[in-house]
DNA sequence: TTGTACGCGTTATCAG
DNA sequence: CTGATAACGCGTACAA
């Protein structure tokens, strides 16, 4: 099982000192040529291995970043864990990856666990709208990065990379309006949370600006279930006067709804168009591809990665930066009325 | 910006020395409840937090387990490590996730920067069958527990949860023919990993112990895409004698299977039964559900951490622990030919 | 029950 | 260029 070999184990194999061992690990430029190599040799004979921990009680930098978000298993999230990745593990970071499954509670928590091990920055991808901002507060008032992505909080001192999902929710709105569809329902899902509300207001804008009537009744609440879609889509239906297209806040609502339009024998697209958000894989593959907005996961990942990059860079400067990413609208046979 | 407090600080502010306060806070018996309680109290007044990393530094446990497999955006895999969080983080560990994105290469530094990060565990499913053990016999000789899950490998002295594979193609395969088909073939992925060899054989087995012959030409290659089914499928059709089902070790391939089928008009389930394997959510909510063998990747999750903790309980004797977990076949329309 | 003293492995600041 | 020495913050024998 032999004991790990410490810098001090390679110093007493060449009769030097450990400092001199560890100038020549880290690239210090006070060292000369032929110790360093020697240093470096040895270390490999010794199969020497860096103690990350105490690298990091001593430097205070730990090299684990946090990321928080509600749930991993969903593409869009783990994509931009993916972005994420491929931008801070080339730079030695380590991935701390946090679910909060939607509980404000466990959000908290979580943050201070992670202050606790010392992280060296804290993305986040908020559960859910709330009043309480004292654990980000903390977080600042640590010095620490703070990045929000996708879901954010306006916060002093606090990043943020979002989509611009008002565009998206407008541009797939005004795609179905030029498909003909003039009365449009939109399924949202808790309009406390800033991407729903902006996608809502994109949505009646689009209406709006079309001089179409924005109807309360063709605007509902679901969760981002199927059965939810469903539901809802027969509530839409039941209506004295039913809507001609759905613009959905997630896929699976839409998909929810084109299960209940094709149970009660609605042709799509032909007589009704479906545009959901997010573009989930399936949405592609599904035996009617349904049209989404894509929100740049992976983009969003990567960028929000940078700016942490950026804030460690210069810690002394503060800087706080708010990126907006511009959103793609997927157009598939769920909402293809006009062929042109 | 107040520099942190340290249990210096509190011990300074209520007059004793460091170590009762380290005894306060980390409950050890030898110290007054009086004594105790006031630390406790001070220790909120003063707003402290532990630091991590130093009593990781002192007693050699980090409170760290890593996560090493292949892919997170896949339901499997994300489930399995909610699983594993569900378990482990009520116990204050946090959880190091690392994809390897199938590269061997990657695998092997990923374990590496997990080790100098001083993990005090590693969970891993591997990323493609190796001879290249040696960066898991460093894990072993270190002593820090090593439990494989999914995929694994035999090694002496690590762990593994395991599903059983050959159980689940079997008994899949065992389905198809009950529903009348007598050319089955199989889409496997590669099959120099254990659980596509598993699946081949359940296969393979199930059709001699029916008595039913098992053509060479019936088992086809892919990777895990829908493209390579479809191209699969059309293989499979375009052979002068040409399957009535499939049962594919994938779920996405037996997708593209289905895409093609349609293409060419085979009616499924009448004329034609497909199965996959995984259970992932889209087989539920296409239009024809699909048919899998699902995988019970959450109690995968919960199993191996489970595993993990025991191993910690007891570090001085070696445990080495195979558990293999029973499939179950989700049959849905893809394979219902019968109506019972 | 509490204090003393030291070490975990590394890095940084001095001198020399 | 290199050596000695002091931290980083905490835990724990040992002694009192």
């Amino acid at each position: 099982m032999s004991k790990k070999t410490t810098i001090y184990d390679i110093a007493k194999a060449l009769d030097i000192t450990a400092a001199t061992v560890s100038r020549a690990l880290n690239n210090n430029p006070r060292i000369s040529a032929d110790t360093k190599k020697l240093v470096l040799d040895t270390a490999e004979k010794l199969n020497y291995k860096r103690n990350g921990l105490a690298a990091a009680l001593k430097s205070g930098k730990s090299n684990n970043v946090g990321v928080i978000l509600p749930f991993i298993n969903r593409n869009f999230f783990s994509t931009v864990i993916r972005g994420i990745e491929e931008e801070l593990i080339p730079k030695g970071y380590h991935i701390i990856i946090c679910q909060t499954h939607e509980d404000e509670k466990k959000e908290m928590e979580t943050v201070q666990n992670l202050l606790n091990a010392q992280v060296d920055g804290i993305l986040i991808s908020l559960s859910r709208q709330t009043d309480n901002i004292e654990h980000f507060t903390q977080v600042l008032k640590k010095n620490v990065p703070l990045i929000f992505f996708d879901r954010k909080m306006d916060i002093r001192g606090a990043s943020s990379v979002t989509l611009d999902d008002y565009q998206g929710a407008y541009n797939a709105t005004q795609h179905l309006i030029e498909q003909g569809c003039t009365k449009i329902a939109h399924m949202t899902v808790d309009p406390s949370l800033l991407i729903y509300k902006n996608r809502y207001e994109g949505y009646r804008n689009a209406l709006l600006d079309n001089e179409l009537e924005v109807y309360p009744e063709f605007t509902v609440n679901l969760k981002s279930e199927i059965e939810a879609g469903r539901e809802a889509a027969r509530k839409l239906m039941d209506l004295e006067n039913p809507p001609d297209a759905i613009f959905s806040a997630t896929d699976l609502g839409a998909l929810g709804a084109i299960q209940h339009l094709k149970s009660i024998n609605v042709k799509i697209p032909e007589d009704f168009c479906v545009v959901g958000f997010s573009n989930e894989p399936f949405t592609q593959f599904m035996e009617l591809p349904i049209s989404s907005v894509d929100q740049s996961p992976l983009l969003m990942g990567k960028t929000a990665a940078k700016v942490f990059l950026e804030q460690m860079d210069s810690k002394d400067v503060k800087i706080q930066k708010s990126m907006v990413l511009t959103p793609t609208l997927m157009i598939r046979q769920s909402s293809t009325k006009l062929k042109s």
